[in-house]
DNA sequence: TATGAATGAGCCTTCATTCAT
DNA sequence: GATGAATGAAGGCTCATTCAT
């Protein structure tokens, strides 16, 4: 991530340079950072230096730390919002479709951690900051539209009772904070998490109430 | 929440006695704080004017704000812990013992949402502050004791199938995760969310699979 | 005006120390301040050292620099107005007490030159940020108003005639404002303006006009 | 304020020009500017923006933004003495020749504005900035022997006692300070000042002295 | 037990300036 | 002649913490 040569660093116009590249490098550098410490804790200084630059170069990108942090969200969101899309193309039926999404899931965090430990992360930033809520609004609502067109097609499938419309909701929902938030850490937990809910949704998580 | 007023009599409560409500005031209103806003961005200043002291004055109580964090970590673990262990006394098997917790949970976040707030957001300052995970995990050992011990229980008593035990135990965690991260804002937000994961694992979630 | 011991200081309360001393402290050594380089070339760090304490101790007496420079502001205003009131008080007739009030203007420049300096770089710091008119408008007032009853008066007794009250008022306030911004550096260079305004108000300047 | 667009065509204007129409445009804007906010508050961005460039290019006229303060200075000082110059050109005597300067001054506060206002402010931002002294003395010392001048003949003409020409030299600086520093924002508001000095001068500004 | 005065470290941000292009 | 990318220095302010009282 960072520029290579490390303190020859001088005044000026460094050579060769792509703006495009270094925007590129803060928005991934910041989305690691934010990811593992929060909002607070990352300070400018060090998502500058593992991006290779001085903390005032930050202000030729962004405006603001939390304009940082809100491109940092846009660009997040658009990524995983694609591969989730992307990933339901071809399948059809709640069940599958959910799995499908759990699968993916579990592709890109294996790949990049930080894309969903990062959504984790917003999740409770906005909550600590209430002054977010505004600014990332617009790219959460994409994310919760796609869930609950997901839902929706469940319900004309038949596939979800409409009565339990909002419950299969609540569970997505909770269940992907979960996962998100707390089991997004070691590949292997991740993926029994993933499992764990598969079985749920499927019915067999536990065994067919043996009590009844 | 404040402090009553100092008795100046000789007789009657000893000192001692206001010293420790003004612990438990601290306490309390720092478990709010902390679940709120978290621990970097709650400061001391605000937890001891809601307590009616002064910032100086929390020091003699706690030797610091990590201290204080720790402490009010222990006393809700040790709470929510208490309350759990009561609800699932008189009630056998995995599932029903599990819904037990579900609806113990709910009841608490009604009395008190800041209880469950407090143990998502640990999770979260713990992941941000790697300082803590000593100092919690004495705490945190103790919780994940408990629900190990329930699915065992499930195993034994054939509810749990013992190849799925692990299974099910990260479905408790990534569950109670988003449970208490995501769905603890309102009261029927958190209601819904229990009657989702009720229902996934009583297996009735989504349709029985119409496809297979 | 700094607290005597420079490096001695260490954390904690200083010893034998008087919370209002220090307050105006603060307030000496910000008037000198911001009379001789204006609110924005004076750093926090400048006040703080000059007043014997660090930057961040200034916010223990004033939430930020803008109040800071307010309540000097106010607390030179009133002292300055006090000064005036007193000189007038048992002097009559329009001429006589503007002399009056220019030598006391004089001695005051003379005791403590930042007193005038300030009052004359309150009028630049004001131009250049409005923020400021608002919250110095109710001081600003109160001279506007001591002024305004000095030439009213005159025109009662006859000194003034009624039909040129806006003229002297306008001399009065271009004539001070070239006093304080322009003529307080040296007593001698004061005293010499001080003469010059008052021959002009006598209406001996200059020779009467020989060419009439 | 705008560059025009530059020509493609081989002949016509050669390219010195429109170089020195950038120069002449940051000039102006920049004298607005400083007598806005002065040297401190003005950014190169702002000016630059203003006249159309970048900061970065601020560079290729002035090799400092001190170097751009005192071309400002000297640019003004020129035009505006080359005005009082020829004001006085066909006038003698000294009341009348100040009256002349006095209306000159008024009918340049009409046109431009912040002409008289950066003069003012200058002596602010001098005090302020010791190192701009040296720097701006030459000009400042040609308006000096300006003034002095007027006042040197006034003697010899006998319209000003021999005695009084340090009084008068004083009347001036401390007026014509008071008219740029403080009563420049409105065109009536200077008017009147300009009408009030020139009665102070001519000895009619308050009633010839009842008490004596 | 509690307060009030103070510190030191650190943060976000701004700005004049430089240099490769 | 002009731009865009970058730096280094500094500034206002906040905060956990300390210590005399």
């Amino acid at each position: 991530m960072s520029r290579g040569k490390k303190s020859t660093s001088r005044l000026g116009r460094p050579p060769a340079t792509d703006s495009a590249d270094t925007r590129r490098t803060i928005l991934d550098v910041a989305r690691a950072a934010f990811a593992d410490r929060g909002f607070e804790v990352t300070t400018n200084r060090e998502i500058a230096t593992e991006a290779g630059i001085t903390p005032a170069a930050l202000y030729h990108y962004f405006p603001s730390k939390l304009d940082l942090f809100v491109a940092v969200h846009h660009d997040t969101q658009e990524r995983v919002l694609a591969r989730f899309i992307q990933a339901i193309e071809d399948v059809s039926g709640f069940v599958p479709r959910l799995e499908a999404i759990l699968d993916e899931s579990h592709r890109m965090n294996n790949e990049d951690p930080s894309l969903a430990r990062f959504l984790g992360a917003v999740r409770v930033d906005v909550a600590r900051h209430p002054e977010f809520e505004m600014a990332l609004q617009v790219d959460q609502a994409a994310m919760d539209t796609f869930f609950r067109s997901i839902v929706d097609q469940g319900v004309e499938t038949g596939d979800v009772d409409r009565s339990r419309r909002a419950l299969v909701l609540s569970f997505v929902a909770t269940t992907l904070t979960g996962l998100t938030t707390g089991q997004s850490a070691s590949d292997r937990q991740h993926a029994l998490a993933v499992e764990a809910i598969k079985a749920a949704v499927r019915g067999d998580l536990v065994a067919r109430l043996p009590h009844a």
